[in-house]
DNA sequence: GGACTTTTGTGACCATTGTCACAAACTAAA
DNA sequence: TTTAGTTTGTGACAATGGTCACAAAAGTCC
């Protein structure tokens, strides 16, 4: 067993640890056969608005982080893709052969296997995996709503605190590690704002402040 | 042939002329069967948040409205619902068992075939199908997306403009009869801010004012 | 240590939106 | 035609957030 080999293994393995509900043995061969695993360092582009989708990223471990970018160069952080997930994006675009409406930015190191979109058609005939892409348009969905509502309802300290949770939670981690401006950029708003309100949140004791970093006290 | 048959013919019809996308005989027989075709006045409540989804409609004419609500009761349109489109939220949720994340109502006086949710699952087994729900799937998250955009990076008065032209193609005229504060409630802001931006529309001359009416004129 | 860059803190001010108050115009019903 | 309810217009003011200006603090590189 050569190189390819031991690949198809390693995928066969991340398979059954991440992407439990695919369980035909079929579709899984199918997976090993044409699906490469690569690993994707912070901070790559790995899409942009208007670009074709030619792959589906499975993700195994890191994160993405889905943006949407007007016009103007304005951006707005809309969501992240973790462990089990792949993009809502992808998906359908490659089957309506239709451009990225999103960005997307390896947030933290990222493994995945990535599959050429030719197999997406065929594979719909498996119930796993209109299972797991239906399950995807779900959650994405989902979380695309409560972006929405966290824009439409909610003022900026309440995002920001949103976001801070969030952000602790994805990292697994109470501390965040992001200057002012980073996260600005995120919310769309101006760094000005944001030390503003970090700085209220700290005297009332819900984080405390360093440079590039966050620590997330009573929040 | 009894009056169930006679349904059937019209759901064919119907289905022929709404919905092309739908060819295989075998699934515009079983939709025939078990789905019902209904009409429903304007105004009427359709769907709750939280509320369990026990049917999916396929339009055939008139338009849902489709609405986000946050605990405290504000609400904001996300998007509407035409002929030949069908509810995201229902394709997923029925598969999940979730419960809704919108509220749907009736927009303009509707007629809809109402597909019990058990089928889904054994329809997916159709080609015609998947990609009936994978391309509903696509245009709602387009939609989302730019609803998202509009809160996020516009002004109030380029979201009227939008909101205005919208509903003007949507009921293909160019009158749009709602009063101050049903627009208002649709947008999320107060009825005080749009009586103000339509106010300073009409002097610009894009617009001309009545009570419960809005005629579009440079828009 | 000194020069330079990055990050943070903050005051001042403006624009947009939200809120309150109240009047005027219009419609419908008695 | 009163009367009552609905819709629209508008001024005043508050709250939030965006912009500008500038300084202080913290890190980096030599």
């Amino acid at each position: 067993m050569g190189v390819d080999g031991m690949e198809q293994e390693r995928i066969a393995e991340v398979l059954a640890a991440s992407f439990p509900g695919i369980r035909s043995a079929e579709l899984k061969r199918s997976i090993m056969e044409n699906g490469t695993l690569i690993e994707v360092p912070e901070g790559t582009l790995m899409m942009e608005m208007g670009s074709v989708i030619k792959s589906i990223p499975m993700l195994i471990s890191g994160s993405i982080k889905i943006m949407r970018e007007d016009d103007d160069g304005n951006e707005i952080l809309i969501y992240y893709l973790q462990t089990g997930e792949t993009c809502a994006m992808s998906l359908t675009c490659c089957m309506a052969n239709e451009t990225s409406k999103i960005k997307a930015v390896v947030a933290s190191d990222v493994q995945m296997i990535r599959i050429p979109v030719r197999f997406m058609e065929d594979w719909m005939a498996y119930p796993d995996w209109r299972n797991f892409v239906m399950g995807t348009y779900r959650q994405r969905f989902e979380e695309l709503l409560n972006s929405f509502d966290s824009v439409a309802f909610n003022n900026m300290d309440q995002r920001l605190i949103e976001f801070l949770k969030t952000k602790g939670e994805l990292r697994n981690s109470d501390t965040v590690n992001m200057s002012h401006q980073e996260i600005a950029t995120d919310l769309h708003t101006s760094r000005e704002v944001i030390s503003r309100l970090l700085k209220q949140m700290e005297k009332r004791g819900m984080i405390s402040l360093g440079r590039n970093e966050v620590k997330l006290l009573n929040i």
